[in-house]
DNA sequence: ATAATACGTCAGCTTTGTTGACATTCCAAG
DNA sequence: CTTGGAATGTCAACAAAGCTGACGTATTAT
């Protein structure tokens, strides 16, 4: 940004193997810690992460279509459509046929489905927020720096469409 | 840490749950990035990312022993035993019977598995190295404080016990 | 009319996790 | 020396969650 020329020292010399390993090893053990709470919630029912993922993303961007949360998830429509099913027969999410377009799905979750949405969600933003408070603001900044930097393309392009719409 | 005074409100008011769910998203999208890489040399084999964190941890601690893999992986031995079979008759690995106790076993990459590894590293790294580069040094720093406190607390023992061995 | 799209579903397969049961080998305590 | 417990390996059975391929049905677009 500023300044670098006294910095890209440091920021070359800095990218050892051995400090790209321990951001390696930082991003395996702290995903564990990311999912933990969530899947201990989800382990008492018949739920798992890809029930929690379908329903953070319903929650998210309500009347979502199925092909788009099929893009967001990335996984094949046969393994999105098991999890929907079972969720929207146990009554946690609601599927609407389009107006404008009658073949497309749009999706919602119902009271019982927000209920879960909620328990999930406290639980995971309990552990991100002692995270955050524990490293600090500036922390944060670079947290997030380095983690857009990590995704793919595509992804950080839905990334920041869904930010766009909320953030 | 220092300077406290004046950035708490600031670090207060920035954790809104708008903010954490953004983290929470971040973490998500970035992981799928954090493992495409190795994920698409694997699917050319017969290995998954069970082989390649098996594989990860061995080349971190040669001569490790399988209880010792379990703790750190969080699996059972039954789903271990399974992926070091693998590498095991594949030649990847080598396992070698304790001398001091020789019930346990002692986990060695061979050749072939050292050039696997450095392999799907390489690739993981690179893409680590590009995200660190991109984000700045400062980043980096926040970036792995962040992570080492989303970490569960025993979880973080056994990354600063890993980290103090070569770190 | 025909082609393409969105969705659902059936069938079958893979990876990676789980339990439970049981054998073997070995260390250490009695 | 015997025995209990620990570390390991292995068998069987199962579940979650991904995959491919094929097919059907509405609906929309060309």
């Amino acid at each position: 940004m500023e300044g670098g020329g006294r910095e890209s020292g440091t920021s070359l010399l800095f990218l050892t193997d051995e400090q790209l390993r321990k951001g390696i090893e930082a991003m395996f053990f702290a995903y564990r810690g990311f999912t933990a709470d969530p899947d201990r919630i989800l382990a008492d029912m018949a739920y798992g992460r890809a029930h929690h993922r379908a329903i953070h993303f319903i929650k998210r961007s309500p009347g979502t279509t199925v092909n788009n949360l099929l893009a967001i998830l990335g996984v094949t429509k046969q393994s999105l459509n098991r999890v929907l099913r079972a969720l929207i027969e146990d009554g946690l999410v609601q599927s609407e046929v389009g107006t404008r377009d009658k073949r497309e799905r749009h999706l919602y979750l119902t009271e019982a489905g927000e209920t879960l949405e909620q328990q999930l969600s406290d639980a995971q933003r309990d552990r991100m927020r002692a995270a955050y408070r524990a490293a600090g603001p500036e922390a944060v900044s670079g947290f997030r720096q380095v983690l857009e930097a990590m995704m793919d393309d595509d992804m950080r392009r839905r990334y920041e469409a869904l930010e766009k719409m909320k953030g």
